[in-house]
DNA sequence: GTGAAAGCGCTAACAT
DNA sequence: ATGTTAGCGCTTTCAC
């Protein structure tokens, strides 16, 4: 490691003060044309990089962001993070990453830490659940910006973007219907993600449109994983309602699901037509190709992403929700 | 936001120098226990929170560690990500992320904003290609702490965090030589990804220990992509060699191979049996449940983030190579 | 358009 | 065990 080469080895260089190297990287207006263009020259010549910590100490910006994850399986948080990362190299921002996979109850921690690291901004990639919110309120108060995916607290002004878990739903349970299937079952996530509610709403207001009774045990609830999927088809077969359709919130507990039902002897879609939800790259290859619910995660993320840059840079920015549309991919689990 | 709260403010308040304060926050063994309880005291009345820009200026340390991925789709890597974070939660440092998931040629522009932003030190958790060591190889002559995963440079003083590839591809096709087959097909991966050649000539291994001859014919490469299994096995399934088993160097080829299989109708593991590698979470879900390899990938994340960090306060530390040990995991698609 | 001066909040010798 | 003195490399007024 030799020394690093500083603003005023450039400017002594280009033989101007340092403090217009600053305005050159900084790209001010008020340097005269040649000015700019000998001390870039000069930059260039010398290899000078401009030191992060002395900018943010001297700005009190970072250009960081903090990134809070809660699953790297779940593939709709990583595609938002592949999406959101992406923006952020774009706006010349950098994410610190924290995943709360083991133990949510280090997010305070972490946050503090991010505090620490005096980021300008925190984006939420997870999603709500019912005892967390706490700490994030004292974030939004303290009027750090913040944008959240999936994740809300109610009454508050948050900023949020999301998928319409509504929509979703309904444009699963249509199809089943359409399907021509009257009897739906369905396998929702954790009750305490608004996420589920949502789908489940959607479903609901599905079955009514079609005057489609509801019928309470044809749910069961799994925590979005291959094993939960096949659980609830196991409890669902076990109980007394018969069910001819099945609507899975998520396509891993399809996929687990399709397997419980094949151990079980029904066939898919014959015996029971299902419809997933988040179309991963799997289910197109699994057996049979599950018919599924398209989310666009990427673009979540990277439209997260360039709100929050927006908050950063103009912190009066109104407040507001954002919802992209699921759209259905139909595959072999469900077919008109 | 109001006034910061600063090292000085503490100092005041304890009635002793901030250098003082300083050794208190830093931990240092020099000060009186009864000044660092104090100390610590007023720090926490005040909500005191150190200003890591500051730190990073002063110590030229950032406790910041660059991450470079490519490939939020894989696995292997997320796990190896997830294992990483930890482990630098841990030691307290924290990632930067870096994914060049859409552009590789992104990488050198992405190193420099990591040089810029000072990185004590850079996880490579990416794969090797052919072309792409150059830059790397700079970080290197630059003594820039480095730790790389599923990477390598010949020749290079690179310390690398892995898992055996000779090995699983050994064990891979022992597997399937023990449940009696002989004709074996392979879906490698592409051929300048070094983990392929090991896994290759592992698997060559075993057939030459059992004296089955090598057909080169009875290899296909594919990217990695579950289309691509499926590809490689019309592309084999069309050629004049005749096989009974096939191993596939990652999980979704084997998931194509096995429906493309089906579409040909050929039972597996009947007619076909076949083992994967990465046992990734849908293995066990698929039809029928995959053979694979079993790879101890967040350990790979924990053990390369140790080795850097100790680079890190340790330059002088000597490079090595660290090779964790697959595990063949027996499921439905290779049985004895 | 450019320069001078004053910090940003902390760590790191060195002194005491 | 504690305080003193210098910066770290930059941005930001404020002059000129």
């Amino acid at each position: 490691m030799k020394k690093r080469v500083t603003i005023r080895d450039v400017a002594a260089a280009a033989s101007v003060s340092y403090q217009t190297v600053s305005r050159v990287i900084n790209d001010r207006p008020d340097v005269a044309i040649d000015t700019r263009l000998r001390v870039r020259r000069v930059i260039q010549e010398l290899g000078y990089q401009p030191s992060a910590a002395a900018r943010s100490l001297a700005s009190r910006r970072t250009r960081t962001l903090g990134l809070i994850t809660a699953d790297f399986s779940d593939y709709f948080f990583t595609q938002v993070i592949v999406g959101a990362e992406a923006e952020a190299r774009r706006m010349d921002y950098f994410f610190i990453l924290g995943s709360t996979e083991r133990n949510p109850s280090d997010e305070p921690e972490y946050l503090r830490l991010l505090a620490e690291r005096e980021v300008d901004g925190i984006l939420f990639a997870r999603p709500s659940t019912e005892h967390d919110s706490e700490h994030v309120l004292s974030l939004i108060h303290r009027g750090v910006p913040l944008v959240t995916t999936n994740y809300y607290i109610p009454n508050e002004q948050l900023m949020v973007v999301d998928v319409d878990n509504v929509d979703g739903g309904r444009q699963a349970a249509s199809a089943l219907i359409e399907a021509g299937h009257r009897e739906i079952a369905m396998i929702a996530g954790p009750p305490s993600w608004k996420s589920v509610k949502d789908r489940t709403q959607g479903c609901q207001q599905a079955l009514a449109e079609a005057n489609i009774p509801f019928e309470p045990s044809l749910i069961e609830h799994g925590d979005w994983s291959y094993a939960s999927g096949q659980d609830a088809v196991e409890r669902l077969l076990r109980g007394s309602a018969r069910f001819t359709a099945l609507f899975a919130q998520n396509d891993r507990m399809a996929i687990g699901a399709i397997h419980a039902l094949r151990k079980a002897g029904r066939a898919v879609p014959e015996d029971i037509a299902i419809v997933g939800y988040d179309d991963i790259p799997v289910a197109a290859y699994c057996h049979p190709p599950l018919t599924t619910i398209h989310q666009p995660m990427a673009k979540v993320g990277q439209v997260a992403t360039r709100l929050l840059i927006q908050i950063i840079e103009n912190p009066d920015l109104e407040r507001k929700e954002v919802l992209l549309k699921p759209r259905l991919v139909r595959r072999e689990t469900c077919v008109c």
